[in-house]
DNA sequence: TAAATTCTTGCATTATTCTGCACATTTTTT
DNA sequence: AAAAAATGTGCAGAATAATGCAAGAATTTA
């Protein structure tokens, strides 16, 4: 197994599990623990593992235990996670609610980025906080409990007021027929709003979603530029939309 | 489990529960209490935890740790949640940041409650959010990440367009002389703001903070009506304050 | 105040890491 | 193509870190 092979399973095997033991690794990969433990030490110069006592741990990891915040995600959130923030520049990012995904962006995030997000999601607004660079303005209003969101004419009045370089869109339902649709109606009017505040709009969402409909639309494709999944870009269940235009990740 | 997974572990344990045991995190990481001591006895020295005898506490208890008593922090903090719930009567309710007190209230809350509850705490909205029937509004601008509070000049003036019936004031220091003070000079803005918006304001403190004293003011005790601590309202530590025209419960 | 629990400390044991070195492999230079 | 340099790998022994145990001290509880 070659080096370059050998990190990169040790980086696949931290997504998944969060934690590698140099012990196990060594067995697995039929190499001493010497050298696994110098394939560690260069992933954690890198700043890609952190390199603890007995193995490594993910960066995600290390950052609830840096910053005593934990959020639960799944594999396929993960992945979308990372491809965000391989996408996040410095400057004014406005961030709709949409569950887990969205936090676990936060976690991706270089740590040195120098960026302004905006949200009315409150548990958004705390996962972000966390990050040692990135400033963080909530738009305030009334809450919707079941969205954990600032919602009504004020929320949306404040974000018209916004010209960010890029909106984040958590979605609840996307197909080519009727673009992204929501089930909430006043949600539906912040991201409206979200979306035209934003000079590009990313779509954030696990492939489950794609290809299903809700009594609400958001926006039609075409206002949107990017669609991130868990998938990967060439996958059948997105040719279609490649079709239409929006560029996949 | 690694070094680091454990002590990962046990911040996370202390976001969800406020507190843990050693014997029971020894049993749950199975490891020797030995180790759980350690791993306390380290974050502790990082500032992540406070430790006391049995376990440790979240930094959010920060006004006991020379009690070191696991249930009487708890308790402390219900005996003032109880007071200031049974004071609560519907209508337009500010509430300022205040550690866990604030939202261990929400707790203590009466389940029929109908009302509006308005802060820029975000821990504060996300914990009577969870009530069926009260409302709550969130105050919009820039995160203050050490208070996890909206401030700037936004939300104060925003602040000052509500005419409220009531202003839960948590507080990190009070003296007869200074009246409340807190260290933080953005913090301070917001809650003299919440003051002047409310008809009634009620002061809430463990009794750690009476006659302690932070460098900027927040507002004589002329302008509180009403100061609610975990002690018996009689205590002498008390007395002053009642000579002052407060109300002590 | 007595009993029970928890804490601290030092020590022994084990597991993990680090260091220098030898050897093989790959890459670069001549 | 041969020689030289750089890189990657494994090994052995020294150094370090982590853990559990035990006994006495301290704290809490009854």
């Amino acid at each position: 197994m070659l080096k370059k092979e050998r990190q990169a399973y040790i980086i696949h095997q931290l997504d998944v599990h969060n934690k590698v033991l140099s012990s196990n690794l060594s067995g697995v990969m039929q190499v001493s623990e010497d050298t696994v433990r110098r394939d560690l030490q260069e992933l954690s110069d890198e700043g890609k593992v952190i390199k603890v006592h007995g193995g490594a741990l993910s960066r995600s990891f290390n950052f609830l235990y840096e910053k005593g915040n934990v959020v639960y995600a799944q594999q396929g959130k993960k992945i979308i996670a990372g491809k965000v923030a391989g996408m996040i520049s410095p400057g004014m990012i406005v961030l709709t609610s949409g569950g887990t995904t969205i936090q676990e962006i936060a976690m991706a995030l270089p740590t040195d980025l120098h960026a302004t997000f905006i949200t009315g999601s409150l548990p958004a607004a705390l996962a972000y906080m966390q990050h040692p660079t990135v400033e963080v303005i909530v738009i305030g209003d009334r809450v919707s409990k079941h969205a954990k969101l600032t919602v009504g004419g004020d929320a949306v009045s404040r974000i018209g007021g916004i010209r960010a370089d890029l909106c984040i869109l958590g979605i609840n339902a996307i197909d080519r027929e009727h673009g992204v649709t929501d089930n909430d109606w006043e949600v539906v009017q912040v991201k409206k709003a979200m979306i035209k505040a934003a000079r590009k709009v990313i779509c954030v969402s696990i492939s489950e979603k794609i290809d299903s409909c809700q009594p609400f639309q958001i926006c039609g494709l075409q206002e949107i530029d990017t669609l991130v999944t868990e998938l990967d870009p060439l996958d059948d269940k997105l040719s279609g939309y490649r079709d239409e235009g929006l560029e996949i990740i």
